[in-house]
DNA sequence: CATTTATGTCAATAATGCTGACGTATTTTG
DNA sequence: CAAAATACGTCAGCATTATTGACATAAATG
């Protein structure tokens, strides 16, 4: 047997402050590197893109798309600014060479360098502030709330 | 004296997995009321002002456009849409005649009932497989990322 | 009575997404 | 090798959610 049920655990009003909890979070969450890309005309779909192409360098455009999980179209747009403003290239895949592998410009590494410092110094301070054991239980009830899918693309990622 | 420091958190890979977590629960969190709302040509905006709505019915215009913090042309379509859609409506105040005190409809009591059906589905699953611990973690943390504006409506809306 | 407050509206613009259709280069497959 | 599938790009049109700026009205307040 394990711990005692909880009787005040899972009524709707814990799921209404979780809700709202994610709601608020995700603001602050967002707000910093927000201003920063709006000095440059870029948005929270430009920084996604910087994000995973910064963390997984000559990412293909593939990829890219299963990751973000947004039409070829919309990425197109966001690849093709970010490739205006020097901050991404592409090269040609060597194996298959219709592939398009995306890098990061040293302009590129610079920009998504101070958008994490913005955003680290949040989340640093958060799970500082929280401790190492909540840090746990964020994580694990976000993983929760992951479609199967991006649960799996999330997992794969940290191997 | 507290607990030992733990070398191996709050390193970049950490707040990595950190960021990357709530960009892909985040968007299980949301995807479920996302699919409902297409249906009715509605958005995440329209779930937004009818979950604050719900949760305190009779809120004023003014103070919708505060929780929400976006400008009031944008909420003015928003709720626009809303009344049109005879989802929500709208009482002149008793005290002060400017204010709008916004209700929701029978109609629009049976939408926000079937979006949190959806939506409490995901986090309840999350929460009751994470566990209470987890969920104190996963509130601290988030309470954490919120700007201290936020933080205060989130802390005020528990009283 | 002048000012402030609460709300609404018109117009223009931007960022992010979508669907559908079509094109090209390259690789794979029968 | 020819046909099919794959990886990628692009053109066009549209929807949602947000913005700024300007202006208007009604009601409360000093």
């Amino acid at each position: 047997m394990g711990k005692m049920p909880n009787p005040r655990f899972l009524r709707d009003e814990d799921l209404t402050q979780g809700i709202e909890a994610l709601f608020f979070g995700y603001r602050g969450f967002t707000a910093g590197p927000d201003l920063l890309l709006a000095d440059r005309g870029l948005g929270r779909a430009h920084h996604r893109a910087l994000h995973f192409i910064a963390r997984e360098p000559g990412l293909t455009v593939g990829k890219v798309l299963d990751i973000l999980d947004i039409t070829k179209q919309s990425l197109s747009r966001v690849l093709r600014e970010l490739m205006e403003q020097n901050l991404v290239e592409q090269r040609q895949g060597e194996q298959d060479r219709r592939q398009r592998h995306l890098w990061l410009t040293a302009e590129g590494e610079a920009l998504i360098a101070s958008l994490r410092m913005v955003q680290d110094a949040v989340v640093r301070k958060a799970f500082a502030n929280a401790g190492a054991e909540a840090v746990e239980g964020f994580l694990s009830v976000l993983e929760g709330l992951m479609s199967p899918e991006d649960l799996a693309k999330f997992s794969t990622m940290r191997k």
